[in-house]
DNA sequence: CGCACCTTTGAGCTCGGTCAAGGGGCGTGG
DNA sequence: CCACGCCCCTTGACCGAGCTCAAAGGTGCG
């Protein structure tokens, strides 16, 4: 196992929100935030808790969760370096609509949304690049939306281990690997359905060869099987 | 979630983009825009059809719709007056995601995306309604992710003819009537479902009393019963 | 009055959810 | 260094919600 210990290749991702800003705009925003940390576990906000500041990922991994009025959760995304999350805050919102929790060590930038709002105020740009944030949000989860109605569970999980492998893959010999401590039963609220069935899947793709997986780990040995079963070109082996 | 807000017989409704403005501001923004009139079934915009332009609806009601790489249909909204769509074009995207086409004979204000992101520029109050705009979607449409990855098609369906009830009902002295031509077809696309089990689930509702059904017609007669089914199918009542 | 479209209903089947049982990796403590 | 125990994962068996296909009954419009 060739596991050579790695400095992590990222430098600090610009937060999306900075985007197109001026150098000393910039730093004039990036100064109205205060710096947080938190451990594995630890959690940024409740799904509930009064929307009071917006959070914008400098390194680690975020989940975020939401659960039903039943008890039931789901993960409705992972999320790393360069991500804002909490950003409802902007919208006189009362309370967060899921829980954000750090998946691994995290350090992050928060803004009170009402220090943002005023910075807003004075920095159109800023405004747009808000707009742009939650435009993508919106689209992301229309589609997911989409997904779910049409869609069968196998080419949803296909799906949901692609958008992973691209947002937190790592290359290696073998194929890529999904950076992540992963369970079957995340991958099965990520996707909609039961960890048996993501199981299931994942051994009939692994003797087909496209994966390899074992505890909480997946490596995508032949990426292209696994866009031909999301993309059904029509094709049945 | 019995939230519903009484269908005002309000002929014209302001649009949320411009709420809070001062009255100058607001007949600014509005002369921005033109006024453009459909006819049923005329077409606002295709899905892929460049994003350059906003709008929000007078009068008449707007289906906003999506297909599939495989050609599959799905009904993502039907939206009223005071309701603003093609929001998307304010976050430089290049192609609108959906088709928006009008259901009925429809007024709306367009503006061309360049001029209202400069209105923006110089609003900044016109920013945050529409970051608020775009939140809504955002949460609405995790909502309804959640509801399909985690709930059973009979309360979905429910929820669907709530929503539908609280933004286009009509009290009538049988009970609350869905003012819009939907056929099973167009319920199935909204659910998630197929026309074939939409027919049964309502057909049932049927003998319990809970609603009439009829050609391209669905009246509440017992929301109440809807609420409970929509909420806890699990307990008996 | 006929045709197009919407709707209903039945029969069969399958995907995937549920329950149950057991295997295996990994950390911890002896 | 080994053994124990906690999770995580796999697999089998069953079954039921809901999809598919087929056929026929309504309803409204030209």
């Amino acid at each position: 196992m060739p596991t050579t210990p790695d400095p992590s290749p990222n430098p600090t991702i610009e937060s999306p929100l900075l985007a197109g800003l001026t150098a000393a705009e910039a730093s004039r925003v990036r100064s109205a935030a205060r710096q947080q940390l938190k451990k594995p576990g630890g959690v940024f906000f409740m799904q509930g808790d009064p929307a009071d500041a917006v959070y914008s990922i400098e390194t680690g991994r975020v989940r975020l969760s939401q659960v039903t009025a039943e008890g039931q959760q789901i993960l409705l995304r992972v999320i790393g370096p360069g991500t804002v999350f909490g950003a409802i805050a902007l919208a006189r919102v009362d309370t967060y609509p899921v829980t954000a929790e750090a998946a691994e060590v995290c350090t992050v930038l928060v803004w009170p949304s009402s220090v943002l709002m005023g910075l807003i105020e004075q920095m159109p740009k800023l405004a747009l690049n808000a707009i742009q944030l939650m435009a993508g949000h919106v689209q992301e989860f229309q589609d997911r939306f989409r997904e779910m109605a049409t869609q069968r569970v196998e080419r949803r999980l296909a799906r949901t281990l692609l958008r992973l492998a691209s947002q937190t893959g790592r290359k290696t010999d073998e194929g890529v690997l999904i950076d992540l401590a992963l369970t079957r039963q995340d991958l099965a609220e990520m996707t909609g359905t039961t960890l048996y069935t993501v199981s299931r899947i994942l051994s009939q793709w692994e003797t087909q060869g496209l994966v390899r997986s074992g505890r909480e780990l997946v490596v995508i040995r032949y990426p292209h099987g696994l866009v031909k079963i999301a993309e059904d070109l029509g094709e049945s082996g």
